[in-house]
DNA sequence: GGAGTGCCTG
DNA sequence: CAGGCACTCC
C-alpha cells in the first residue's frame, strides 16, 4: 500500500532543504551560480511533489475516493456478500467507472464532490446524513429482530433482513449498494451486534451447561444406585473419589479405606452449583474412575482376582453392572466431549464471523486463520475480511513470509577451511558447513538452500581482527559466543548489504531490502541478475577473489582515505582488485568513502566553529598536527588502533579543509544551505596518489608489520 | 537511466 | 556504517 503519507514527504523535504551538493570530479566543470542552482531545485522539488501526490493518487485508482478499510470491506462484500450479480458489478465498478460504486447514490443525484474525499475523509450532505440514520433505524431495527427471531426459533437460522421488508427490499438492496458510507455507519453497529450476540451465545451455552450437569447427575445416580447394591466400600471409595477427584490416581488402591471421609457426601446441590472448571473436573474424574473399575473388572473376569462379590447375588448383577459402566462411559464421554467443546468455545474467545458479515470461510486454505488471526488486531470488532483482501496487501507479516530483511548471503570462511576447497555449493558441490547460513539466518528460522552462500569466501591475508587489531583466527565456533558477535557485527552488516544488493536495480538502484513480496518473490529476485553475476565465479575459483567485502577491507578502505577523499570507481577496482566487483560491491564502497568524508566534513566544520567559539580570528591560527584534537579524532576513526602512521599530505589536507571551513563560517557563508559545496570541489582536487602497497590483497600485513 | 554524491536517519 | 532519498551529471 502506498500509504506513504504526503505529509511526511513534505517534512522530509522542509526539514532537509537540501540541495544537491554532488562535487563533480572533472577539472573546469563550472556549474552554474548556487543560488540558480537552489533555485530550480527548489521549484523541481514543487514539481515532484505534486507529480508525487499524483501518483499517490493514481495507485489508489482502482478505488478512489474511499478509505483503505472501506476498500477492504468493499472488496470483501464484493467477492462474498453480495452474491455473482453484485460481485461481479463491484468489480466493474473497481475497473471501469470506480466513482460510480463509492458513491452510488443512485449514481446521479451525487456529484463526485459529495463522496469522501480523495484522502478518505467523509464530506457528507445533510441529506446524506439524514439518509444514514434512517438506514441506520432501519438496520437496527431488523437487528433486532432477528435476534428475537434466532431465540424464539432455531439460533442458526437467520432470516436475511431484506428478505422481510417486502416492499422496501429493492431498496434495501440498492443501499447495501453503498458500502463504503455504510460500513463507517455499521461499525458501530457490529460492535453492539458483536456483544448482543455473545451475550445471547453465553445464555444458550449457560443453558446448555446446566443441562449437561443434569445428565451427569442422573448418570451419577444410576451410577450409585448400581454400585450401592453391589459393594458399600467400594461405593464409598468412589464417593471418595468424586470428592477429591484433583487429587486422584487411577492407580489407587482399592483398599477400601481411607481417611478423607469427612467431605464424602456431597449433596447434589453442590453439584449444580459448580463452575465449569469443577464441572469438567468432576466429569473427567469420573470418566477416571469408570475406567479404572473397569480394569478392576478385568482381573475378575479372568480369574486372577476373585473376591467376595463373586458367585454371590452380585455375578448376575456383574454383567449388567459392567455394560452398563460401558454405556455410561460412552455417554460421559459425549458429553465431556459436548461440554469440553462448548466450554472452549466461550472461553477461548476468538472473534468469530457474525452472519450479517460473512468471511470469506475457506477451510481448505491454511492462511484462513492466518488471515482471521490478523483481524484481532482491530480489537474485538469483525472485520469482514476474504482472503482475496488480503492477497491484495504485499505481504502477510507474521508468517512464515514474514521476512523483512534480506538474508545474508555472505558467510565468513574460517581460516581453517581456506585451504579446503572452493566448492561452490549451492552449485553441486558439497555443503560445507561455513556455507550454511549464518546464524542470523538461523535465528530467523528460515535457511533455504537458496539462501546459502554458493561461495567461498578465501580470506588470505585478511586474517580477522579483534576490535583491538590483534589478527585473530576466525572459527564457527566463535562466532556463536558473545564476544564474536560484536566482532562480527561490521561482518553482519556487510552480509546485509551485500544480500540486500542483490535486489539492486530492480526497483531502485540503492540497494534495497528484499521486496516486500513473497519470498519466493524474493529468491526469484536474489536469483537474477546480480546474483548470476555473484555466481559467475569459476574463474575465480581457487583463486583468492573473494565476492565480499571483509572488514580488513574496511580497514584498508580507511587507510586509503588518509591519501584519496573521492576515489573513483576504477580506482577501488584497482586497489580492491581481490575482490569481484558488481555493482552492490562497488556501491558499498563508494559508500564507505561517502561515509567516511561525512564524519570527516562533520569533524571539521565541528572544530573550526569550535575555534570560532575559541576567539581564533584568523585561518593561519589554525594548524594540524599528530597530537592535536582534531587529529586525534580523525585518527581514532580511520586507524583506530594507530597501527598506521598517517602520511603528512593527510595533515596538510585536513589543515587547508579546517581553514576552509573557519574561512567560510566566520565569513557566513554557512547560512547558505550549499555551502559547504565550494569546500567540497576544493578539497576533492587534493587527493593524493595511493601508494602501490594498497594494491595487494596483503597490504595491511604488509603494512601494519612495518 | 545509471553513477556518483550528499544529507538524514537508525 | 547502512538504508533511503533527492539531486546532478552524463
Amino acid at each position: 500500500m502506498p500509504d506513504h503519507d504526503s505529509d511526511s514527504l513534505l517534512n522530509r523535504q522542509t526539514k532537509r532543504r537540501r540541495v544537491d551538493i554532488g562535487v563533480k570530479r572533472t577539472v573546469g566543470s563550472t556549474t552554474s551560480s548556487t543560488a540558480a542552482a537552489t533555485a530550480v531545485s527548489k521549484s523541481n522539488v514543487l514539481r515532484k511533489l505534486l507529480k508525487r501526490a499524483n501518483s499517490y493518487e493514481d495507485t489508489m485508482m482502482p478505488f478512489p475516493g474511499t478509505t483503505i478499510i472501506s476498500q477492504l470491506l468493499k472488496n470483501n462484500i464484493a467477492k462474498n456478500g453480495g452474491g455473482p450479480e453484485r460481485g461481479e458489478r463491484l468489480s466493474n465498478a473497481s475497473s471501469d467507472a470506480p466513482q460510480e460504486d463509492a458513491c452510488s447514490n443512485s449514481s446521479q443525484d451525487s456529484t463526485p464532490q459529495e463522496c469522501l474525499s480523495p484522502f478518505g475523509r467523509p464530506s457528507l450532505t445533510t441529506f446524506d446524513i439524514e439518509r444514514l440514520n434512517d438506514e441506520h433505524l432501519r438496520a437496527k431495527r431488523a437487528r433486532v429482530e432477528n435476534i428475537i427471531r434466532g431465540m424464539s426459533h432455531s439460533p442458526s437460522v437467520v432470516v436475511p433482513a431484506a428478505s422481510r421488508h417486502g416492499s422496501s427490499s429493492s431498496r434495501e438492496n440498492k443501499r447495501k449498494q453503498r458500502l463504503p458510507q455504510q460500513q463507517q455507519q455499521s461499525f458501530t453497529q457490529l460492535v453492539c451486534q458483536r456483544k448482543e450476540q455473545k451475550q445471547e451465545e453465553r445464555r444458550q451455552l449457560k443453558l446448555q451447561l446446566e443441562d449437561m450437569q443434569k445428565q451427569l447427575r442422573q448418570l451419577q445416580e444410576k451410577f450409585f444406585q448400581i454400585y450401592d447394591s453391589t459393594d458399600d466400600s467400594e461405593h464409598n471409595d468412589l464417593h471418595n473419589d468424586i470428592g477429591n477427584m484433583s487429587e486422584d490416581s487411577p492407580t489407587r488402591s482399592d483398599t477400601g479405606v481411607d481417611d478423607r471421609g469427612g467431605d464424602d457426601l456431597r449433596s447434589d446441590n453442590e453439584m449444580s452449583d459448580l463452575d465449569p472448571g469443577h464441572f469438567l473436573d468432576r466429569a473427567r474424574a469420573l470418566l477416571q474412575e469408570q475406567t479404572l473399575l473397569a480394569d478392576r473388572d478385568k482381573p475378575r473376569r479372568d480369574g486372577l482376582g476373585r473376591n467376595k462379590r463373586q458367585g454371590g447375588p452380585g455375578a448376575s448383577m456383574h454383567a449388567e453392572g459392567k455394560q452398563l459402566a460401558e454405556t455410561l462411559k460412552q455417554e460421559l464421554n459425549s458429553a465431556m466431549t459436548q461440554v469440553v467443546d462448548t466450554v472452549v468455545k466461550v472461553f477461548a474467545k476468538p472473534p468469530r464471523p457474525t452472519p450479517q458479515f460473512p468471511t470469506a470461510v475457506n477451510g481448505d486454505n491454511p492462511n484462513f486463520h492466518t488471515a482471521n488471526q490478523r483481524l484481532q488486531c482491530f480489537g474485538d470488532v469483525i472485520i469482514p475480511n476474504s482472503l482475496e483482501s488480503f492477497a491484495s496487501m504485499p505481504s502477510i507479516p507474521g508468517t512464515a513470509n514474514d521476512q523483512t530483511e534480506a538474508l545474508p548471503l555472505v558467510v565468513r570462511k574460517t581460516p581453517s577451511e581456506h585451504h579446503q576447497s572452493s566448492a561452490v555449493g549451492a552449485h553441486g558441490g558439497h555443503h560445507h558447513p561455513a556455507l550454511h547460513p549464518s546464524s542470523l539466518s538461523a535465528t530467523m528460522g528460515f535457511s533455504p538452500p537458496s539462501f546459502r552462500h554458493p561461495f567461498p569466501l578465501p580470506l588470505m591475508g585478511y586474517p580477522f581482527q579483534t576490535p583491538l587489531g590483534g589478527p585473530t583466527g576466525y572459527t564457527g565456533k566463535d562466532r556463536s559466543s558473545p564476544d564474536s558477535m560484536d566482532l562480527s557485527r561490521e561482518t553482519t552488516s556487510l552480509r546485509t548489504k551485500m544480500t540486500s544488493g542483490h535486489h539492486m536495480g530492480h526497483h531502485h538502484r540503492s540497494c534495497s531490502p528484499a521486496h516486500p513480496g513473497s519470498t519466493a518473490e524474493g529468491l526469484s529476485l536474489i536469483k537474477s541478475e546480480d546474483f548470476q553475476d555473484m555466481a559467475d565465479i569459476s574463474p575465480y575459483s581457487g583463486s583468492n577473489i573473494q565476492e565480499g567485502l571483509s572488514p580488513n577491507h574496511l580497514k584498508k578502505a580507511k587507510l586509503m582515505f588518509f591519501y584519496t577523499r573521492y576515489p573513483s570507481s576504477n580506482m577501488l577496482k584497482m586497489f580492491f582488485s581481490d575482490v569481484k566487483f558488481n555493482r552492490c560491491i562497488t556501491s558499498q564502497l563508494i559508500k564507505w568513502f561517502s561515509n567516511f568524508r561525512e564524519f570527516y566534513y562533520i569533524q571539521m566544520e565541528k572544530f573550526a566553529r569550535q575555534a570560532i567559539n575559541d576567539g581564533v580570528t584568523g585561518a593561519e591560527e589554525l594548524s594540524v598536527s599528530r597530537d592535536c584534537e582534531l587529529f586525534r579524532a580523525l585518527n581514532m576513526h580511520y586507524n583506530k588502533a594507530n597501527d598506521f602512521e598517517v602520511p603528512d599530505r593527510f595533515l596538510e589536507v585536513a589543515e587547508i579543509t579546517l581553514r576552509e571551513f573557519f574561512n567560510a563560517i566566520v565569513a557566513g557563508k554557512d547560512v547558505d544551505p550549499s555551502w559547504k559545496k565550494a569546500i567540497y570541489k576544493v578539497i576533492c582536487k587534493l587527493d593524493s596518489e595511493v601508494p602501490e602497497i594498497f594494491k595487494s590483497p596483503n597490504c595491511l600485513q604488509e603494512l601494519l608489520h612495518e
